[in-house]
DNA sequence: ACCGTGCATGAGCGC
DNA sequence: CGCTCATGCACGGTT
């Protein structure tokens, strides 16, 4: 019970006191020797509890003695472990008193003969912090890749003490964390970083105070031990995923972060400095809320497979991939998808450790075909392949473009890969890198606050019942917030290197725009009422919250209005222009219109129409993000040419054919009103600032000030302009919007007008906020130097009769002429 | 001019 | 200091 059996099929050892533990690698690993058959493989997993030490020694971080791993006669002081590893007999003393046992599966009742030190047990949680899990790795994979191959586990915790029935073997020396059967059966390389961090400390209970878990989460330099071993039933000594695998073992050395681009840089565990006694509920708040990084299931490569690689994906992931349950999933590595490798290149960088272990081994450059099939079951075939660098090799995946479109990913997004078994068929999933402020949120209650923001994996319901109950599990694989005070991921392995191009800041931009319509009011936010000339405004000190969004249209008589899809039965629906509706509405919140006031009701405009707003929005929306931004069409919706009109209107007063205050534009939406809104109180505020500002000019100190910036973009923020409305206007709520817009099409969303900072690190080029810097007058000599008087007038009097309240194309093409042309200015 | 390919470069990180 | 890898970029082929 608990042996272990030498990997080598011809040779069979299966006693513990056959194998022998070696050297002390570089890496901090062991070899381990078959004593019978002489096999050897480099045992990956790190020494938890011993540092090595520069003349090849190993010192026990938690007593201080120092052994030589290499050195048998020195085992009067440490101990092999069966499971791997080595413990520090001192230490292990002081574990003695373990007071749960894990269910061992005896090897001899695995199928294939191969053992697995998998315990089973089900634990009630309390037990968690008394419990450790054993360290397990996925021998099947050892078995398919090689005959010499490590079943060597690396428990390098102390051990318990030695009088332990299984002493002899050490195979129970440690209380092992309980591994559901499902897992055991379906083969999922279950490390889990909380089980990590338990296992590695939960032994010294009773010598020192436990560390809790929370501590260990936040303690990034954690050891993750957490391996299974088990076997492949069904599948016995299948072959290595691709031909050639030579299994030099999987490197546990690492500690998974469970954040990408973390990285840590020692294996070790740090010392205990704090005994916490784990709180069970926090633990199981944590479980249910974290997907855990899985160490990799086998690597043949000896490269480190840096935790940033390590799958994070969960069981029910797994599960989903797989299909059923009689096939394995092995996760194997995920990789966050960098702009390089979403780009149109159709490139996919990989990591040249994960490229190594998990892709069949290539000589020539020019690689081979791997076929590898998505989420939904189709089948890719990528080119695998290398170029050299420098010494090294950089491993790639050509043709994945379609591959990456199909699943609609982008930079930031995790590729996941893992491998179905039986078959050895490489497969691959995905997360979204969105709503990471949702799960933020949703996770925020966790005890340490620790949490990934990530989106679901594809297609998987985080929320799918337990198969089995998996409580355990859940407990073992889900609480890992190790992140601690990291809270976001960064996009990209290396954070550096994620450049948002131009292109991409001008769909933002775009988007941003468009979402302008979705902003509402804080429900909480209570506005303040500002009079600037004769108007009055509502200025809010919370920042908005978006709302669900309409369609605004207006008639051929010039009438607006505003149009909204049901969530339920997504018919639209006219409501009023000036209404602003929560992000959920449906038909029975329409209270404007008893006849469609329920989803039975039927449309009031014909999808054709319907459709038409959108393909409007998006053939205009594709011009102004690709190219000659001089040739594009303005905004789609429009809403952007009548805030500015809106503006213009307001303050070219003698070129609009209406004077300020009074009712220029007949588009009365909120948006526009709101946008107005926001910029006459920022207006309000650079007035005053202004007068400071001459304060100072007058004793002097202005005189060298150049040409205020903002001078220079007013154009390029035509599109953030907003609209004027008339005295009577005033919409039952309003917004802020900051937006600063770098002259490069970026946004800075976050900037202030009570933040000066923010206004003034803002870099010429954009508009809003710069403009509400300038003087009012300024935005008035940019528009007529610019020739946007007739802009002006001719804006407001075609708005009422525009078709979706859109400015006439050439009117557009002026705005956005005026934009190159200050552009130019500026260069 | 555009695009694909292959290599070079260098920041970041681990040892 | 060396390695990894994201990205730049030169070069050649294609449109």
């Amino acid at each position: 019970m608990g042996s272990k059996i030498c990997m080598n099929e011809n040779c069979k050892a299966t006693t513990s006191p056959e194998w022998k533990r070696g050297w002390g690698l570089k890496s901090g690993g062991f070899a381990t020797l078959c004593f019978n058959c002489g096999s050897s493989y480099e045992n990956l997993v790190f020494c938890e509890t011993f540092h090595l030490e520069e003349d090849g020694w190993r010192k026990c971080k938690l007593c201080g003695k120092r052994i030589h791993c290499g050195c048998i006669a020195s085992k009067d002081l440490y101990d092999y472990m069966d499971s791997g590893g080595v413990g520090c007999k001192t230490c292990a003393k002081g574990v003695e008193n373990c007071s749960i046992r894990p269910i061992e599966i005896p090897i001899d009742d695995v199928p294939n003969g191969f053992g697995t030190l998998t315990t089973l047990a089900n634990l009630p949680s309390s037990n968690v912090d008394n419990t450790r899990n054993c360290n397990s790795f996925d021998m099947e994979q050892f078995t398919r890749l090689s005959n010499t191959m490590e079943a060597n586990q690396p428990s390098l915790f102390p051990q318990c003490q030695k009088g332990d029935a299984n002493a002899s073997n050490g195979l129970v020396k440690h209380e092992e964390k309980i591994l559901p059967a499902k897992e055991v059966g379906i083969g999922f390389p279950n490390l889990t970083q909380q089980s990590v961090g338990s296992s590695i400390f939960a032994n010294l209970s009773n010598s020192r105070p436990t560390l809790g878990l929370k501590d260990m989460y936040e303690s990034p330099a954690q050891p993750s031990l957490n391996f299974t071993l088990r076997t492949s039933l069904g599948t016995p000594n299948p072959m290595p995923p691709f031909p050639g695998g030579v299994v030099e073992g999987l490197e546990q050395n690492k500690v998974p972060t469970f954040q990408q681009g973390q990285r840590t840089r020692h294996i070790s565990p740090k010392p205990l400095k704090t005994g916490l006694n784990i709180s069970s509920e926090a633990n199981k708040r944590m479980v249910s809320q974290t997907r855990i990084a899985r160490p990799p299931a086998e690597g043949r490569g000896r490269n480190q497979l840096l935790p940033r690689y390590w799958p994070r994906i969960t069981d029910q992931e797994l599960q989903q991939l797989s299909g059923d349950l009689n096939s394995t999933i092995v996760p194997l590595f995920e990789k966050v998808l960098s702009a390089s490798d979403a780009g149109r290149i159709g490139r996919l960088v990989l990591p040249k450790a994960c490229a190594e272990a998990y892709f069949p081994p290539i000589s020539q450059s020019e690689g081979v075909p791997v076929r590898i099939q998505d989420i939904k079951g189709k089948d890719w075939t990528f080119q695998f392949r290398f170029w050299p660098n420098n010494n090294s090799r950089m491993y790639v995946l050509e043709g994945v473009t379609p591959c990456i479109q199909n699943m609609q990913l982008q930079a930031g997004d995790t590729v996941t890969f893992s491998r179905i078994d039986p078959g050895s068929k490489l497969v691959m999933g995905f997360r979204k890198a969105t709503n990471v402020e949702m799960q933020d949120a949703q996770t925020s209650s966790l005890p340490n606050g620790g949490h990934y923001g990530e989106a679901p994996f594809s297609g998987v319901n985080e929320d799918l019942p337990n198969n089995g109950g998996r409580t355990s599990e859940d407990l073992l694989e889900r609480p890992m917030p190790i992140l601690g005070k990291k809270r976001t991921r960064n996009i990209g392995s290396k954070s550096k290197r994620l450049h948002m191009h131009s292109e991409d800041a001008m769909e933002l931009r775009v988007t941003w725009e468009e979402s302008q319509e979705l902003l509402r009011p804080h429900p909480s936010a209570k506005p303040t009422i500002v009079m600037i000339e004769d108007h009055e405004f509502e200025e809010f000190d919370e920042p908005p919250v978006f709302g669900k969004r309409t369609i605004f249209r207006a008639r051929a008589s010039g009438e607006q209005e505003q149009w909204a899809q049901c969530d339920d039965c997504s018919k639209w629906r006219r409501l009023p222009v000036d209404v602003l509706l929560p992000p959920k509405w449906t038909c029975s919140a329409n209270i404007w219109d008893s006849h469609r006031c329920s989803c039975s009701a039927p449309d009031e405009i014909s999808p054709m129409e319907v459709e038409s707003f959108f393909r409007a929005g998006k053939d205009s929306k594709k011009r102004r993000t690709t190219g000659n931004k001089v040739a594009q069409e303005y905004e789609p919706s429009g809403l952007d040419a009548l805030a500015t009109a809106a503006v213009l209107g307001d303050n070219v007063g003698d070129q609009a054919p209406k004077r300020k205050g009074q009712a220029q534009s007949t588009c009365i939406c909120n948006v526009c009103k709101t946008v107005k809104r926001r910029f006459k109180t920022l207006m309000l505020r650079k007035k005053k600032r202004q007068s400071e500002r001459e304060a100072e000019v007058a004793q002097g100190k202005d005189q060298n000030h150049p040409k205020d910036e903002s001078e220079t973009d007013v154009a390029s923020g035509l599109a953030l302009l907003h609209m004027n409305h008339s005295e009577n206007e005033r919409s039952p709520s309003g917004v802020q919007m900051e937006v600063a817009e770098t002259s490069k099409g970026q946004l800075d969303l976050n900037s202030h007008p009570n933040r000066d900072e923010d206004m003034l690190a803002e870099p010429a080029g954009l508009s809003m906020t710069s403009l509400v810097h300038s003087p009012s007058h300024q935005l008035e000599m940019y528009l007529q130097r610019n020739g946007l008087g007739n802009f002006v007038s001719r804006l407001v009097s075609t708005a009422g009769g525009e078709s979706e309240g859109r400015p006439p194309d050439d009117v557009r093409r002026a705005a956005v002429a005026s934009e190159q042309q200050d552009k130019v200015d500026e260069g």
